[in-house]
DNA sequence: ACGTCGCCACGAAACATTTCGTATAGTCGC
DNA sequence: GCGACTATACGAAATGTTTCGTGGCGACGT
């Protein structure tokens, strides 16, 4: 399957419900979003986006449901670099560096941060 | 000035050019794009972005002279915040540790981001 | 059986993005 | 002044995105 173009802005809104809910009808989609979208602007958007393989639907029961077809770590994963090469000259480092000026981060996240620096060290120990 | 809409891919396209130059005219531009656009492309595409306030015109010559209205940073940091909205519940600093994770970083990116955190351990430590 | 309700398919409109052709006009050299 | 060259402006088409209305079909209660 050749890759899937970036989700548009209203792709990204529904995909992130159905992350959340791990799968949904459009009903539960689209309560959802409610103060964003009418009801059938989401079923008609969960069509396109079965047609472009952003979801899958089950249509094996009169309602359907619909799963995203990829995870949200692997979209945000295509997000970032998408970002990193058209904003960043390609450099994701950087990016993430502009990330963690533009926002705070709680000390869950640093903590986190530490810890992958941490680990990434030991490997280049490793290296030697 | 209400906050400038998110540009779009081509418009991002000739900032970065523009960033580049400083300033540049519109052939300028689409020598640096030409194996992407043709002249007059760039041409309306300046012209609509001028509408937009994303870049700024010196119309004193013949020849008009552009610049990008914003600063390559402040572009960046807004289209950070951008996708932290969009694709990570808002967490700028998820999204550095993914992008970290999604492509390597060269020895001078780490350094910097082990300095980065240094320091905000010395403002830590300053907060006692 | 019949009305009602929920569901999906489809089409179309409204809007944004991107592309480029053509028109028009200033400038320079001759 | 005239022609060649370069510049901007404008319009319009091609494409992509987002919106929602209408129609038809099946299920369910009464």
């Amino acid at each position: 399957m050749p890759a899937p173009r970036r989700p548009t802005d209203a792709e990204l809104a529904i995909l992130r419900v159905l992350w959340a809910l791990g799968a949904g009808t459009v009903r539960e989609v689209a309560v959802e979003l409610r103060r964003e979208s009418a009801y059938t602007t989401v079923l008609k958007l969960l069509q396109i986006m079965t047609d472009k393989g952003l979801v899958r639907r089950d249509e094996s029961a009169r309602t359907h449901v619909y799963r995203a077809a990829r995870s949200e770590r692997a979209t945000q994963r295509q997000l970032v670099r998408d970002l990193a090469d058209r904003a960043f000259g390609g450099s994701a480092a950087r990016l993430a560096l502009l990330a963690l000026a533009a926002r705070k981060a709680s000390p869950e996240e640093l903590a986190e941060l530490r810890g992958w620096l941490a680990e990434r060290e030991g490997k280049r120990e490793e290296a030697r």
